[in-house]
DNA sequence: GGCTGTTGTCGTCAGCTCGACGATAAGTCG
DNA sequence: CGACTTATCGTCGAGCTGACGACAACAGCC
C-alpha cells in the first residue's frame, strides 16, 4: 500500500474581545511560502502527539496565553492549499480573555491581536479558517456558556453582555440580558464582591458556574 | 524539516432510520488490523483529492447509496489509534433515507445496517466516532431542517416525526409537531398528493423546502 | 351500510419566555 | 447637592410551547 505521505498541522483561531472589538491572534510568517504575510498560529503535529495536545502546545509556544476554551473546529485539506507539499490542517478554535499582546514565540516573528472586522489576505486558506471560527463562536454563544471564556475569572454581567454585543455586532438590552443570565441556574456564581469604576453603580462580580449549556438558548434575532 | 509522514483517511458515519430504529452503516474488515471486526466505512485520501471529495468517493465505492446530507464531523489522530502507522482520520457524517441493504463494495467484504442502540466493539476508535456522529445528528435536528435528509424525496409529516422520535428516543405530540413543521415557512413544500396506507386518514405529501434552519428551534426537553 | 379502529389535521387554553420599556438604586464627578 | 452613569428590579403584551379535545378521512369487519 503506497499511501501518499501527508503532513498534518494544527492551526489556531484564537479569539478575544479587546476594546470593544473581536480580535484574532496573528503571526507574521518568516519563511516561504507567504513570507511576510499574516497567518494564524500553528505548526506540525509531532509523531507521538495527539491533535488536541498539539494545539495546546502550539498555543503555549507561540503565545503563552491563558486559554479559556479550546475545541476542534474542522479540518482543511485541499490538495493545493500548501504549495510545498500535501498538508492537512486540523483547525482549532480558542477563546481567551483579554490579555496584553502575547510575546513572540519560537516559530513566528511576532504575534499580535488584529480586529477581525474587514480582515483578509491571510496566508494559505486562513481567511476561511478564520471565517469558520468566527461563525462557530457566534453560533455557540447562543446555546452555551462560552461567552464567559472571553471574560477574566471574575467579571460583571455588563462585561459578559459586552462580549455578546461585540461578537454578534448587535446591541442587547441590558435589563433583559441581566434577567436571562442571572435567571439561568448554574450559569453564574456570585462572588459577593462588587466593582468600583469611574462612574455608575457598582456591579456584582460573578465567576463561571458549572452550567455549560444555555437552555433555552439566547437567540440572536435578525433585527 | 523532517515532518513525520502521516496517513490521512476519511471515515463515514452513515446514519439512517429503518423500521423505527436509528441504524449505522458498518463494513466487516477483511484485513488486519481488526480483521473480521465491524468498522465504519472509510479509506485513504488520494494524493490529489479534497477531503470532501474523498468522503463522497468512499461512500459511493462502498455503498452506492443515495446521500441526503454529508458534512464533516471531526478529526481523530491519537498516536496509537492505528497500530500500523500514524493515521489521522477525518470523520464525516452522512444522513441518508431508508434504503435496501447496500451492495458490498471493493474494499470491504460486506456492508450492512446495524441498529445504533447498544452497539459497541467497533474497530479502531470507531465507537467514539459513532457516538460523536449520533450526538451531532441529535443536536442538529433541533435547529436545522436535517430531519428531512432521512426521508425520501416525498414524505408525510408523520414520517418526519417518526424520524425525530427514533433519533431522539422520545415520543413527540403529533399535533404540536404538525403545527411546528407546517408553520415554519420554507421548511416543507406540499406536493398536493396524498398517501393511502393500510388504515387511517390519508396524509399530505411534502418535499423538502428551501429553509435549512429552524427558527426558533425544536427543542428536546429533558422529559 | 354501520361500527370500530387508526391516523391526520384543526382548535383551544394556560404557562413560559422574550422584547420593549419604565422605575429605582448606588455609585462618581463637578 | 445635582447631573450623570451604570446596575438592577418590575411590568406588560406578543409569541411560542405543551397538553389535550375535537373532528376528518380512510380500511376492515360484521
Amino acid at each position: 500500500m503506497a499511501h501518499p505521505p501527508f503532513a498534518v498541522t494544527v492551526d489556531l483561531v484564537v479569539l478575544t474581545v479587546r476594546s470593544d472589538e473581536l480580535c484574532v491572534l496573528l503571526v507574521r510568517r518568516g519563511v516561504e511560502p507567504f513570507a511576510g504575510q499574516d497567518a494564524l498560529p500553528g505548526g506540525f503535529v509531532r509523531p507521538d502527539e495527539d491533535l488536541a495536545a498539539a494545539a495546546v502546545r502550539e498555543l503555549a509556544e507561540e503565545t503563552g496565553l491563558t486559554v479559556g476554551h479550546l475545541e476542534q473546529l474542522a479540518s482543511y485539506g485541499a490538495p493545493d492549499r500548501d504549495p510545498r507539499q500535501r498538508v492537512v490542517t486540523v483547525a482549532h478554535l480558542a477563546l481567551v480573555p483579554d490579555q496584553p499582546a502575547p510575546t513572540a514565540g519560537t516559530d513566528a516573528e511576532a504575534a499580535r491581536w488584529a480586529p477581525v472586522a474587514g480582515l483578509s489576505g491571510l496566508a494559505f486558506d486562513h481567511d476561511r479558517l478564520l471565517a469558520d471560527g468566527v461563525e462557530r463562536a457566534r453560533a455557540k454563544l447562543e446555546y452555551s456558556a462560552l461567552g464567559t471564556a472571553f471574560c477574566p475569572p471574575s467579571f460583571t454581567v455588563a462585561q459578559l453582555r459586552r462580549v455578546y454585543e461585540v461578537v454578534w455586532g448587535r446591541d442587547l438590552d441590558p435589563r433583559n440580558f441581566h434577567r436571562k443570565v442571572t435567571g439561568t441556574p448554574g450559569l453564574l456564581e456570585p462572588t459577593g464582591e462588587t466593582t468600583t469604576r469611574d462612574g455608575g453603580r457598582p456591579a456584582q462580580l460573578y465567576r463561571r458556574g458549572s452550567a455549560d449549556t444555555l437552555h433555552p438558548p439566547l437567540l440572536r434575532t435578525d433585527a
